[in-house]
RNA sequence: GCGCCCGUAGCUCAGUGGACAGAGCAUCUGACUUCGGAUCAGAUGGUCGGGGGUUCGAAUCCCUCCGGGCGCGCCA
């Protein structure tokens, strides 16, 4: 059975327009206005319009030329026919109660015992998969985030592109999508030579190169120097280069070890150079060029970006013959593609806006669908400190790396801050508010109210109360059918999240479980030895809350305690 | 100059075509000698940056102005 209610009930307004048309109470409507209305079912604003509504019959205003409120009544009678005649025994009437008629042409829904009881129920028997959906169309997807190239430690401006690349995959996944995690890096460039010469340098106790690194950890790097690797690269064309290869071999393995804390996990670690040496670039290119999209002027090789609406065209081989970073972009999203993704995710700083455009040209160009290239520009975090913004930069040396933020912050408190806000807007990171407020965080908040059902849980089996097989009767009351009606949505939430490419909606949801669930527990005592009965269904569905909040917070990737 | 993003409560932010605009924090007032007070109940607080338009309906879409951020390389 499908486990959100709300898509159960645009099923049902669906056939119940269906079944107007078959029975002549509507007229049919041609194709292609049929196909500009889509069944909308959401949850009202306030709570005395029902558990779910549509606004279907404003929508059919227009093509059917009759007043919002007539059709609504149509429909209404329509589905309360059908509650009728299947009562007590079919999947309606399990599911809605009431089909009410609100102005200016809502159909408002209220969701029977039943539907809760089986949902409450469904959870408690196979808890791990409870939020997970069956995407209608599952997609293999590529989320490429972070790719910072690995010429120092990451820092706290990498952050924001860690945690919304790795919540949007977790998200993805649990909407029913395959997913891979991918992080690109160039591991051969100018800038691992320049890392490589500043190691140098410091070595031989010089001058920094005016484009070098500083930074503490480039001295620690110089330290760190194995004589072997010295010796070696003192014979080498270019020392710098070899050594910068080594350095950047071993920030890379701490940039590894610093998203491994922050829970950020990647499948496929993917250099530039590969896809240079393996021919990608060169197979790409000439696909492009098959196409006519490719010429010569002033030496350098371009791509006719501007017959896609681009400003201009964008070089792809220099007049020294050596390749642009556009130019590995290309041969990339062939590899990509040649790995049978359907989607391809991009999650980068908003500073690359102005490479969206050529990107996703070139991939219309070789024949790919421009749909199945996203690209997410994730605005910038300030980082303030006592009211000060800090700057950063790699190459002075001044900045706070990832590490030293989780040390203050803390990743749970961390991941919701992200989370919890859209990667659109710029936003402030207050480091020492986000310290003096941990308490007052209401990632915290969520937490306290898993923990507390923890106590609860232990308490009853203390006392020798087991939960309630099932809890059919034991929602027929407030506040437990409110209850189980905020756990039920989990489903939904998931599947807006996915949709929409944004965490915000879990981040709120969990919040208002918690509240609901906090006001339940003033309102209801769960453990009682006196009411055995009432107690285990109780204690069911306050089962039920529990895997609903761990589940949530797991797909932020936060963590659900025990105790606190 | 051109392009993209943003502007919602004192602060940090949700809400991006629906029914009286929300949350957390801050401020103020209250609460149970029973399951965890990291809790609960209530109050204060908004010209949704300004103006015009589209729509039965606009914080949400369009135009324009103001303010802020970021881009506009044969750099990455």
């Amino acid at each position: 059975m499908e486990d959100s209610l709300r898509e159960r009930v645009a099923e049902a307004v669906t056939g119940a327009w269906q079944s107007a048309i078959a029975g002549g109470s509507l007229p049919p409507l041609p194709d292609d206005e049929r196909s500009q209305v889509d069944v909308h079912v959401e949850r009202p604003a306030h709570p005395e319009h029902g558990d779910f509504a549509t606004n279907l019959a404003m929508k059919l205003a227009r093509p059917y030329r009759r007043s919002p409120m007539a059709i609504a009544q149509t429909l209404a009678a329509e589905l309360e026919g059908q509650i009728g005649r299947e009562a007590g025994r079919t999947q309606l009437a399990d599911l809605i109660t009431s089909v009410e008629v609100a102005p200016p042409g809502f159909l408002n829904f209220r969701l029977s015992e039943r539907a809760l009881e089986a949902t409450i129920d469904r959870i408690l028997s196979e808890p791990k998969s409870w939020g997970r959906r069956q995407a209608a169309i599952p997609q293999r997807v590529n989320v490429e985030f972070v790719s910072a190239n690995p010429t120092g430690p990451l820092h706290i401006g990498n952050a924001r592109g860690a945690f919304v690349g790795d919540l949007l995959a977790r998200v993805l996944a649990a909407a029913g999508h395959e997913v891979s995690r991918e992080y690109y890096f160039n591991d051969f460039g100018a800038q691992v030579s320049n890392l490589g010469a500043s190691i140098l340098a410091l070595r031989d106790a010089k001058e920094v190169p005016e484009d070098g690194y500083r930074g503490s950890y480039v001295a620690e790097l110089a330290a760190d120097l194995p004589p072997r690797l010295v010796e070696s690269a003192g014979t080498a064309d270019d020392p710098a280069v070899v050594v910068g290869q080594w350095a950047s071999e071993r920030v890379r393995a701490g940039i590894e070890a610093s998203l491994e804390r922050l829970g950020v996990h990647f499948d496929v670690w993917k250099t530039e150079g590969s896809l240079h040496r393996e021919g990608w670039v060169e197979r790409a290119v000439a696909k492009l060029r098959e196409a006519g999209y490719v010429y010569e002027r002033d030496g350098a090789t371009w791509f006719r970006s501007t017959d896609f609406g681009d400003d201009k065209d964008r070089v792809i081989y220099r007049s020294n013959g050596q390749p642009t970073y556009f130019a590995a972009d290309i041969g990339y999203i062939t590899e990509k593609f040649r790995r049978s993704f359907d989607h391809l995710v991009y999650v980068w700083g908003a500073d690359h806006h102005g490479t969206v455009a050529r990107v996703r040209n070139a991939a219309t160009a070789m024949g790919y669908d421009p749909a199945a290239v996203e690209i997410l520009l994730i605005a910038w975090v300030r980082f303030v400190r006592d009211g000060r913004e800090i700057s950063m930069s790699k190459r002075s040396g001044e900045f706070i790396t990832l590490d030293e933020l989780l040390d203050e912050v803390g990743v749970d408190a961390a991941r919701w801050f992200f989370a919890s806000r859209g990667h659109t807007t710029g936003i402030d990171f207050d480091i020492e508010l986000a310290k003096k407020q941990s308490n007052e965080n209401p990632v915290y908040y969520v937490q306290y109210a898993h923990a507390r059902i923890a106590s609860i849980l232990r308490k009853a089996s203390e006392t020798g109360l087991s939960l309630a097989d099932s809890v059919e009767g034991a929602l027929s009351d407030e506040p437990e059918a409110g209850l189980a009606r905020a756990v039920a949505r989990l489903p939904d939430v998931v599947e807006d999240a996915a949709e929409a490419k944004e965490t915000q909606g879990i981040t709120a949801f969990a919040t208002e479980l918690a509240t609901t669930f906090h006001a339940f527990y003033r309102d209801a005592r769960v453990v009682d030895p006196d009411e055995p009965d009432r107690s285990r269904g109780r204690l069911a569905l306050v089962a039920a809350t529990q895997v609903t909040l761990a589940n949530a917070l797991a797909l932020l990737g936060i963590s659900a305690p025990e105790l606190m």
